[in-house]
RNA sequence: GCCGAGGUGGUGAAACCGGAAAACACGUUAGCUUCAGGAGCUAAUGCUCUUUUAAGAGCAUGUGGGUUCAAAUCCCACCCUCGGCACCA
């Protein structure tokens, strides 16, 4: 047969239709319920969109006209993430202003967008380099510095050598920048750092009202590292001075026979003239001070440190006198920068004991013995610990807390691993901060009507490595007034991360061109929070949990009234190439979506994604594997031809039909998109056996496919005779009428071995079951003349004989 | 080390509230169709064994055990793959 199917006519035809008609506009103020359903905005890189980014916004495109065909108004948005050091590198390479190459990357990524048929409402498009937008991301950096949340420190942070700027803790992986991959170095900068901290309980709790998957929560509530202990003090002995420590196992601290400091501690400094190996201890922090954070974990094993002889501390729970130490396994960041070592009770004090041949008191006695191999860990009754011996660790750690607070010697406290967010970069191609330095009034925000603050054009991108952004470098912007002494200040240079676009951007969607106002609070009462983002998972601790800090922020300042923006979330599975590894263009194993679409059309393209196996896990793209939707799409244009306005007396296809409904709708809804795709075809397959279609079971067809494959299924409606797109008409509805069972196949076991199979009225009672099951002459010669033992009966499934 | 996800035909996978393992596709093979290439249509397709051969039987869901009339599905132990965290006191 010749393929009429021609998908490169009928695509772009329905899909200037659709764009000229305004098909998919989301409607502001409506009676209607609405769904926000919002896709990770891109960065417009300057490849291209490969086959891979994709897939999930196939997805929640076929989600929003599901939803639309339901009776939803759907706010279904798309728009640019696009500051990033990929740009300003490009314009550092070819002298082109990332504000140009920026541009030219949003049209091709647009037009590759566009040509998959995505019913984006273009008409609420945003861009985070624009101005008019980022005047509100300048705006909410100073509510932030207005409710003390952003503040300036001198601090070690990670520097990428080779981005030449500061990252936060979460764009380091593995010690490596985590866009480059270079090495990073400590450096200590002057920096804007974000309190992400003062929101950590929030930050954590909030957690367990969200749809989200566990793995991201769980990631979450990793990072967040709450725990919950006791800080005690420990007093010098000879001096007026205090060190604290923090200690989540309080019950042990009987057999604490050392302290050991982070070479960072500043109380080393208090007690140079005291600490009689002075020499050496400095020599030991400098180093320590110079490894990174990733050298210093490679060296777990080997366990480093030094006495500091001359000074003894007090363990105030048995006034001995004990040992410090300062080693480089305690971390400066957390806790008070100062442990408690229990040698025998914890492993890293352990090993450093054992390798300082320091004292081990055993003071949690197991309930099974163990050798005395390594560190006992666990619960257990406490021992050699005067009052409190004979009492459940769990319990001690409460009593022994108690009383040590009556002495003023402990308070109870949580502890977190989140830290601050470092929040500014070295680099030109971001938003810059509106801040200025006067000498005479020190730290001076802009105020609001002075926003957009904008990023000037300049010629030489280049970063100086030392430290400053390239904005340095323009002493005409640089040089300005004070805006409250309006005397001489200098603007500050750094720029805002990356992140700081993409904490806020789906609030903008609903009201993208106020220039009054971030959004207009009406607009966002309807249409907030978001009810279901697609993304990948990549960002499960970075945009995510900073997006979720600036939202509470901004519930606080009472300008949303939700505490979290994102209801539900999904994860899309990453699309490996075929060679089974990541697509990337250094590999040269990346497949580019035009020639696809090209090739097999983009109806093909979108069925092909979500057929290829569970959304959420990571699948291998063959684009030969795509013949097989098409050639489903052929038969369904083909189908069409045998339309006909008959009444069909086939009962069976049409109680598959209204299987086929149900299936497809709990399918969407639970994203199994791929078994929708095969009832689908099931269906289908059924129909095409038909001498003649009946119009009303291919319309209901045509509605099902339409999130799939909107293109086709428009063009088929209208050849149909529909006037209307079908994205006006209505989800069919199905019917438990027709679904309701009048034959069943029932299966006849012997010992739980099928042996047959028959044709039975459904609900057929047991009686009648078996009496059928045993006059089948394949029973019989299973059964022989062996006794019944038992007979189990499962009601329209299944008999089984046990003899 | 800790946490999480997963392991089913030649391939992608389906079934996973215990009840027909392999739906739906890809690929392969044979036949038809076509000037040819491609495409299409029809049928077969987990493995092994057996003259009950237009059929029958056995074995099959990472490995080994267990519960059950019945296990891919539940329980225990182990192996492997992928992802995250990692000296957090």
């Amino acid at each position: 047969m010749i393929n009429k199917y021609n998908p490169l006519k009928i695509e772009k035809k329905w899909q200037n239709y659709w764009e000229k008609n305004q098909i998919f506009k989301a409607k502001d103020f409506s009676k209607k319920k609405k769904f926000y359903c919002l896709d990770m905005f891109p960065y417009p890189s300057g490849e291209g969109l490969h086959v891979g980014h994709p897939h999930g916004y196939v997805a929640t495109d076929i989600i929003s006209h599901y939803k639309r065909l339901s009776g939803y108004n759907v706010l279904h948005p798309m728009g640019w993430d696009a500051f990033g050091l990929p740009a300003e590198n490009y314009a550092i390479k070819n002298g082109v202003h990332p504000s140009i190459s920026t541009k030219k990357n949003i049209k091709r990524f647009k037009e590759q967008i566009k040509s998959i048929g995505l019913s984006y409402d273009w008409s609420r498009e945003i861009n985070t380099t624009d101005p008019s937008y980022y005047k509100w991301t300048q705006w909410i950096f100073l509510l932030l510095f207005k409710r003390g949340l952003a503040y300036e420190a001198i601090l070690p942070i990670n520097f990428c050598p080779s981005c030449k700027t500061g990252l936060a803790n979460e764009e380091v992986i593995d010690d490596k920048c985590e866009r480059c991959g270079t090495k990073v170095v400590k450096k200590n900068l002057r920096q804007w750092v974000l309190k992400i901290t003062a929101y950590a309980d929030r930050l954590l709790k909030d957690l367990d009202g969200l749809d989200w998957p566990e793995k991201i929560i769980t990631m979450q509530k990793n990072w967040i590292g709450k725990s919950e202990g006791w800080q005690i003090k420990f007093k010098v002995l000879n001096s007026n001075l205090d060190i604290e420590v923090f200690t989540t196992r309080l019950d042990t601290i009987f057999g604490c026979t050392y302290l050991v400091l982070s070479p960072e501690h500043p109380l080393i400094n208090n007690l140079k003239d005291k600490i009689l190996n002075y020499n050496l201890v400095k020599k030991y922090i400098e180093e320590a001070i110079n490894k990174t954070e990733r050298e210093r974990i490679s060296e777990v094993k080997e366990k480093r440190g030094i006495k500091l002889e001359g000074i003894k501390a007090i363990n105030p729970a048995n006034n001995k006198e004990i040992d410090i130490f300062i080693a480089d396994y305690v971390l400066s960041y957390y806790g008070t920068g100062a442990v408690m070592a229990v040698p025998y009770h914890d492993q890293r004090d352990f090993d450093f004991a054992k390798k300082f041949d320091l004292e081990f008191i055993k003071v949690i006695k197991p309930e099974k013995e163990s050798d005395i191999k390594e560190a006992y860990e666990g619960e257990g009754v406490l021992i050699n610990s005067g009052i409190f011996n004979g009492m459940k660790s769990f319990v001690a750690r409460e009593k022994i807390g108690e009383w040590l607070l009556k002495k003023n010697l402990a308070k109870k406290t949580v502890n977190y691993k989140l830290r601050d967010w470092i929040f500014s970069r070295q680099r030109y191609w971001g938003e810059p901060i509106p801040i200025v330095h006067c000498n005479k009034c020190g730290i001076v925000p802009l105020s609001e009507k002075d926003l957009p603050l904008k990023l000037p054009k300049i010629k030489k991108y280049q970063p100086s490595g030392t430290g400053e952004s390239p904005l340095a470098t323009i002493e005409k912007w640089v040089n300005t007034k004070c805006p409250k002494c309006k005397g001489p200040a200098k603007r500050e240079t750094n720029t805002m991360p990356q992140w700081a676009g993409s904490c806020w951007y789906f609030l903008r969607y609903v009201d993208p061109k106020n220039n009054k106002k971030i959004f207009d609070y009406r607009k966002g009462k309807y249409f907030l929070p978001v009810d279901l983002y697609v993304g990948g998972v990549e960002h499960a601790v970075l945009h995510l949990l900073y997006s979720r800090f600036w939202i509470k922020v901004l519930y606080d300042e009472g300008i949303v009234d939700f505490k979290e923006p994102f209801l539900k979330l999904r994860n899309q599975g990453l699309i490996l190439a075929s060679d089974g590894r990541k697509m990337s263009k250094s590999l040269g194993n990346v497949v580019n979506p035009d020639e696809v679409i090209k090739k097999y059309g983009a109806d093909s393209f979108r069925v092909y994604h979500m057929f290829m196996g569970p959304f959420d896990q990571p699948v291998t793209w063959q684009t030969k594997g795509i013949k097989g939707v098409r050639r489903f799409l052929e038969r369904v244009y083909n189908a069409s031809d045998k339309v006909k306005k008959v009444k069909t007396k086939n009962k069976e296809l049409e109680k598959l039909l209204h299987l086929t409904i149900k299936k497809v709708e709990e399918d969407i809804e639970n994203f199994r998109f791929n078994t929708a795709i095969s009832s689908l075809m099931v269906l289908l397959n059924k129909m095409e056996k038909e001498k003649e279609i009946d119009i009303k079971h291919f319309s209901a067809f045509l509605i099902l496919l339409s999130p799939f494959a909107p293109h086709l299924s428009e063009e088929l409606w209208q050849k149909l005779g529909n006037k209307k797109s079908i994205f006006f008409y209505k989800w069919p509805k199905y019917n438990s009428l027709y679904i309701k069972e009048e034959k069943t196949t029932f299966i006849i076991q012997v010992n739980g071995k099928v042996r047959d199979k028959i044709e039975v009225e459904y609900n057929i009672s047991e009686e009648e079951a078996k009496k059928i099951a045993l006059s089948q002459d394949k029973i019989k010669k299973w059964i022989d003349n062996k006794d019944i033992k038992k007979i189990i009966f499962v009601p329209n499934k299944l008999i089984n004989f046990v003899v």
